[in-house]
DNA sequence: CGGATTTGACCGGCGC
DNA sequence: GCGCCGGTCAAATCCG
């Protein structure tokens, strides 16, 4: 019951990593945008969506016992790590492929986890939603993204269930997979901490929301992303499970309906153990950061625009893995 | 009572 | 051909 009134979150700032997954298996990328389009489409031309925000002040309100979030439960290794709740709104990095997505982090946090499962996917792809053995199924666009989070599922306004858990090969923390609730809506979304840096979750969205998504688990949607919801989200890949009318209605993100992936707007971790800290340490947040280069990208550029301090991160994470790749 | 979560088993693909 | 591994299904259980 993710229902818990998580919905609001406090000052959550997680850092968010978005390494793109966006393979097209069958090649093409059915009605997806490539990657570029998007990112040329929106991303440059229209960064004002984050500009559009209003400005929101994250409402602090902790539900109490947010805690139903098993996957939550995983023991936090609450070790620097995962004091570092870095203020930070988040730093997304995106990439097109697995490749990209190991390129990412070269050796930090396991994205490689993720990457890992991506592969597996892959072959997968076939069963995902297809049960037909001689017929593949085309695969949906994935989008996968680090968040800097004490929580595993992270809210994103849509509602999910929970279908299974994995043991994940190499850490010791499960995998989660989670299904859109909405019947129409195949999206799927795995969760995972990275088991190197436990403080790092590694959420993969696989699929399109074919509906509105206004879904806000408890209504309340009201209680809205906070800024840095917005900063995440970046460039996603396509229309990830964007729906159309979701548009600013709800969000307030005026462009960002049109592409936006649930993803990165779940900022708001559906189960709050404990008050993050809003202090984080600079200096986590800032050894992140550090990395941050000038880098051309344009992801990164459209995100900068949008408000000094998100941007900043953001971009720079972005940056970052551009350049090590 | 209904819906969501949990957990183990099963399925299918890939690598060796 | 076998084993490994990821992903999904489904029954049982829990919670609101």
């Amino acid at each position: 019951m993710e229902t818990s009134a998580a919905a609001i979150q406090p000052p959550f700032s997680a850092q968010i990593q978005l390494t793109g997954d966006f393979f097209d298996a069958d090649g093409g990328d059915k009605d997806s945008l490539g990657f570029l389009e998007l990112l040329g489409l929106r991303d440059l031309h229209q960064p004002s969506f984050l500009f559009e925000l209003p400005p929101r002040t994250p409402a602090v309100e902790l539900p109490p016992a947010a805690i139903s979030d098993p996957a939550a439960a995983p023991p936090q290794p609450e070790s620097s790590d995962a004091a570092n709740f870095p203020a930070t709104p988040s730093s997304i990095s995106s990439s097109s492929t697995e490749a990209a997505a190991t390129a990412i982090k070269p050796g930090t946090d396991s994205a490689a986890t993720g990457d890992e499962s991506e592969e597996a996917k892959a072959r997968k792809t076939c069963k995902e939603g297809g049960k037909k053995k001689g017929q593949k199924r085309q695969r949906e666009p994935r989008f996968a993204f680090k968040t800097r989070s004490e929580v595993d599922h992270l809210e994103d306004g849509y509602r999910w269930r929970k279908y299974g858990q994995k043991a994940v090969k190499n850490s010791p923390y499960p995998r989660s997979y989670y299904r859109c609730t909405s019947a129409t809506c195949g999206v799927k979304k795995r969760v995972e901490r990275s088991s190197e840096d436990p403080a790092v979750v590694v959420t993969t969205y696989e699929g399109q929301h074919t509906h509105p998504s206004p879904v806000m688990p408890r209504g309340a949607h009201q209680s809205l992303p906070p800024t840095h919801l917005v900063l995440a989200q970046p460039p996603p890949p396509l229309g990830f499970g964007l729906p159309p009318s979701l548009h600013s209605k709800d969000l307030h993100l005026p462009l960002f309906g049109s592409y936006l992936p649930p993803p990165p707007m779940e900022f708001r971790p559906m189960a709050t153990p404990r008050p993050l800290m809003l202090a984080p340490d600079a200096a986590a947040a800032d050894a992140v950061l550090a990395d941050r280069r000038p880098c051309a990208n344009q992801r990164a550029q459209y995100v900068i625009r949008d408000h000094g301090l998100l941007q900043d991160l953001i971009p720079s994470e972005i940056r970052k893995k551009e350049e090590e790749m």
